[in-house]
RNA sequence: GAGCCGCUAGCUCAAGUGGCAGAGCAACGGCCUUUUAAGCCGUUGGUUCCAGGUUCGAGUCCUGGGCGGCUCACCA
């Protein structure tokens, strides 16, 4: 047996032991803290004088031992809980020199502590508290990543979050933010009478999106369900029902690709108005997304990659057709034209089984020519009818709806659209959605009759919008990839 | 799924064209009463991702596989 992992590990089995034999439980049922520890730093950031400080009393604090300097009869330490970190300091002649040698002495950076003292501060001015009493909260049996570089290693930081957790600070700040954001959308959305609402995420249609779903099996009932890839059809349905605002907010679940923007599983919010269009949409989008900037960020211009963003309303708007025209350099009558679009398209490379409908072929040339230019927060308006099978026709103009999405850092954070109430014309739409399906689209909408019928007792006129939370903390927190915006993104098993 | 790159001690990283696998941190033993990447002396620690192959000799070259990253492709 050498000193490798096992040795460690045994090494801090045998302290375990050693703990146990001085009547020490390593691993108590429980200890009350009297503040936590980000109180007592914030309550004595100013305060200097030492008198002051051993007159506020002793505090009880507890959290993990991120670092450790033994002295001899003295020694520092690091203690950290979610709060904060704090500086303790044990001295033999005040804890006894059994405690400190038998105790202190023998524990690991990693380890849980409870302390109590007062506090003080050291040469250097930190503020520290000096330990009377020292409790064994849970010993920690692994060694900890090494405190200067961190755990470096991705694989290792989307497997072993925990980890990541402890040892880098950026990523604890990446998922405090994203639950800031996640709040600051309840409270906007709330705030504006929207009333939250759980639908299935387990559906016998998937239906909401083009995607391709996951498949279960519910075995009393003998069916298959779809993991849902939206909760679109079901919350218009509560619409119909008379809840004139929703949202949920929850995972999502679509069997394809993984990318820097793509996870399997992710999280979006989804909201439904009534008696709103999708230019109210624009309206409200733009005052939620700087608004979070704001409240998480303090500013409304954020650094994404390494370039700035501003995310201060008004946003720029563009059409469809003329961000394929403006934006992309895309000639007129390739916009104008299925044929033209379609030769424009195979010169592009893009695969010829993409290239059905007009619309479509125009959004994959959108794809490619425009979304890598919209680094500022840009709403694209107005899309072709084909690629938007649930969102209600442009007045003026049956080839376009009144949809719109908004790109920020050259992604999609938002789809959203005046939606389609009108029955008859909703079916038609499925129906051609299923001709779609039958020539070999996997993506496209399948026919939900009840969702028609739905409609038929009557949607009011009404605006829907989903926003993609994951990628929005990305560009917030000013991180590459979706990976680092979930904290266990999907991975292949270890030891496949 | 395809292309490119990576995988070495618990962690972070080294090992020109094939030639004894190393350092720092962590761990272990010792010294040390104001340190904070504490310091000093000493010790230990390896299936170099896995399986084959070439070779006197493979971390290094070749083949296959695993896992990850990036790019591409697709949905937000």
């Amino acid at each position: 047996m050498g000193q490798g992992k096992e040795k460690i590990r045994e090494e801090l089995l045998k302290k375990l032991e050693a703990f146990r034999e001085l009547g020490i439980n390593p691993y108590p049922n429980r200890f009350k803290v009297s503040h936590t520890i980000g109180e007592v730093v914030e309550r004595f950031r100013e305060e200097t004088d030492t008198t002051a400080l051993k007159a506020a009393g002793e505090f009880t604090l507890a959290g993990r031992m991120t670092s450790l300097r033994l002295h001899g009869r003295i020694s520092f330490a690091h203690i950290r809980d979610y709060t904060g970190s704090i500086q303790i300091l044990m001295e033999q002649d005040v804890v006894g020199k059994d405690l400190y040698n038998r105790v202190f002495k023998k524990l690991d950076v990693g380890d849980f502590l409870g302390v109590k003292g007062a506090l003080f501060r050291t040469r250097t001015g930190e503020l520290t508290l000096h330990v009377q009493e020292v409790t064994l909260l849970s010993k920690v049996l692994r060694p900890l990543p090494e405190k200067w570089h961190g755990l470096r290693d991705v694989e290792l930081r989307y497997r072993q979050r925990y980890l990541d957790l402890i040892a880098n600070e950026t990523s604890r700040r990446v998922f405090l933010l994203r639950s800031k954001v996640i709040q600051g959308i309840r409270d906007f959305l709330m705030g504006k009478g929207f009333i939250e609402v759980e639908t299935p995420m387990m559906q016998p249609i998937p239906g909401g999106a083009a995607a391709k779903p996951f498949v279960t099996h519910h075995n009393a009932l003998d069916i298959d369900l779809y993991l849902r890839i939206a909760p679109e059809l079901y919350l218009k349905r509560l619409v119909v029902g008379g809840f004139d605002r929703v949202f949920e907010l929850g995972k999502c679940f679509r069997n394809e690709g993984i990318s820097t923007e793509h996870n399997p599983e992710f999280t979006m919010v989804e909201f439904y108005m009534a008696y709103a269009d999708y230019m109210e949409l624009m309206a409200l989008t733009e005052e939620l997304i700087s608004g979070l900037a704001r409240g998480t960020l303090g500013s409304e211009e954020i650094s994404y990659g390494g370039q700035v963003i501003d995310l201060k309303p008004p946003y720029r708007r563009i059409t469809f057709k003329d961000a394929l025209l403006k934006v992309g350099g895309v000639p007129a009558e390739v916009i104008e034209d299925e044929r033209n679009a379609r030769v424009y398209a195979r010169e592009m490379e893009i695969e010829e089984e993409k290239l059905t409908t007009h619309g479509k072929i125009l959004g994959e040339i959108f794809d490619k020519r425009v979304e890598p230019m919209l680094l500022q927060p840009t709403f694209v308006y107005d899309y072709p009818l084909d690629i938007s099978p649930l969102a209600k026709c442009k007045e003026g103009d049956p080839t376009l709806v009144e949809r719109f999405e908004l790109f920020i850092a050259c992604k999609e954070v938002a789809n959203a659209y005046t939606e389609l109430n009108d029955p008859l014309d909703q079916r038609k739409r499925f129906l051609a959605q299923i001709k779609e399906r039958a020539k070999g689209d996997e993506e496209a909408h399948r026919m939900d009759e009840d969702y028609v019928r739905a409609l038929e007792y009557g949607l009011p006129p009404t605006a829907g919008e989903g926003i993609g939370i994951d990628r929005l903390v990305m560009i917030l927190a000013d991180v590459p990839s979706i990976r680092d915006a979930i904290l266990f993104p999907t991975l292949r098993p270890e030891r496949g």
